[in-house]
DNA sequence: ACAAAAGTGTTCAGCCTACACCCATGG
DNA sequence: CCATGGGTGTAGGCTGAACACTTTTGT
């Protein structure tokens, strides 16, 4: 866990924020990354320092929570209403012990209004052991279709995100960080079906896939299932 | 021209600015709407107010320049670059008389770091005559691919825009603003080939238009020229 | 009547779809 | 040897590309 001492306003860009809806794949289900302040849970996020870019703003919280670099890691959309002013909420959570042994020279920082740059990232998350930060008391994978309470607009976030993913799938198939460097095409196959919520021909799949000439085939994978053993695939370098 | 006497910059979104690529189509070509200060050209722009949403910010650029409420416009991309710190350029600019006149609480308010929120917009140039602000000397609608020099890296928002054009059209195919009311098939197909770039056979554009069932066809058109007199078409309703 | 412009038809190839069938493996 | 699961083949339909043909109209 980070230790934070005190915090200079005038480091950051004001009233802009960035979260970042970290994405994974396990069990059969699309999950993301949540931390829970109090009872309700919310998104990794940060704020842009002044020598830093939007995306590098994007890229530390992404390290910070996964202590990984260079993920795939995209542009999401901007939520910049006006009544986007979730003042009553973050003073509800900010009531947290940690934060009163914490200097702010703006009492303010934390409570006007923002707006947020969003990010999604897809990770691995096995290879991912996720860190508290100094406000988030705890953090979870949550399947993205049974999302908890959460604050602010941050279901909006996570949902906008997860219909991305259908489009980004639909324009590359490939799997960045949610399949294993190796998979069979069964792994693909299904990983298609429960990002696109929509069953697909097995057989069309595959031809489609191989056609895009995209996908290299290894050896043989040896299983313990019964049937057929699968081929293993790789993304072509 | 509208008068400004002071800027409060506490009424505003701190390095925060709002840039609006406003585009249209004539005389063959996509043009897109530019303000000269000195010798330079830029976008229409502007600051997000703290009552104001991102969005309602973009569409007061909009207004602002064309006198015209609810045109087409969307979002476009964030330009947020630490590098993105055009002090130099920026005060180079703002040697502008004009602005020696207006009251500003905060000397460094044009000259910080920004980030910049693009929107773009498709508008019907003969409908809009545009107005100056305060610091612009003169507008001027420029054909997209024979831009001048220009402040800044507005030149890339500009091909940002131009760009995303294409996606728009090949998923919608209709024309928003970009073509009257009512318009034929060659006119529609014109436009396209504009867009895209690119020659598209005119019998199989015409069938593919007429099978989306976007389009209703209307009484033919009367014309001037030889051959055969097209019909008109709208969107419809 | 002719050229130019708009609209329609025809053919062919390629692709998507659905389903059937064949292979490999563990119990 | 059969149930299970992976891989491949095929017939039918749809769509897109290229090009030919017909219709309309000004000169």
């Amino acid at each position: 866990m980070k230790r934070i001492t005190s915090i200079n306003s005038k480091d950051f860009l004001p009233q802009l924020s960035v979260d970042v809806v970290i994405m994974g794949y396990q069990d059969g289900a699309i999950k993301c990354l949540l931390l829970r302040i109090k009872d309700k849970w919310l998104l990794p996020g940060g704020y842009v320092e002044q020598k830093q870019s939007v995306e590098e703003a994007a890229e530390s919280v992404l390290e910070l929570r996964t202590g990984l670099k260079g993920q795939h890691l995209k542009f999401l959309a901007v939520f910049g209403s006006a009544d986007r002013d979730f003042k009553k909420e973050r003073e509800a959570f900010l009531e947290n012990p940690a934060l009163k042994s914490i200097e702010i020279d703006d009492p303010d920082f934390f409570s006007r209004r923002y707006v947020t740059l969003s990010y999604y990232a897809l990770v691995d998350i096995d290879k991912i052991h996720p860190e508290l930060s100094f406000l988030d008391e705890e953090w979870q994978w949550f399947d993205v279709s049974k999302l908890p309470d959460m604050w602010m607009d941050h279901k909006d976030i996570v949902m906008t995100a997860r219909e991305r993913l259908k489009d980004d799938i639909r324009q590359e198939h490939i799997t960045h960080n949610l399949l294993p460097e190796q998979f069979t095409m069964p792994a693909l196959h299904q990983l298609h079906q429960v990002i696109l919520e929509t069953p697909i021909d097995r057989s069309r799949f595959q031809k489609t896939m191989l056609a895009t000439d995209k996908f290299e085939r290894l050896p043989k994978l040896k299983k313990d299932s019964p049937g057929r053993s699968p081929y293993l695939y790789r993304v072509k370098p």
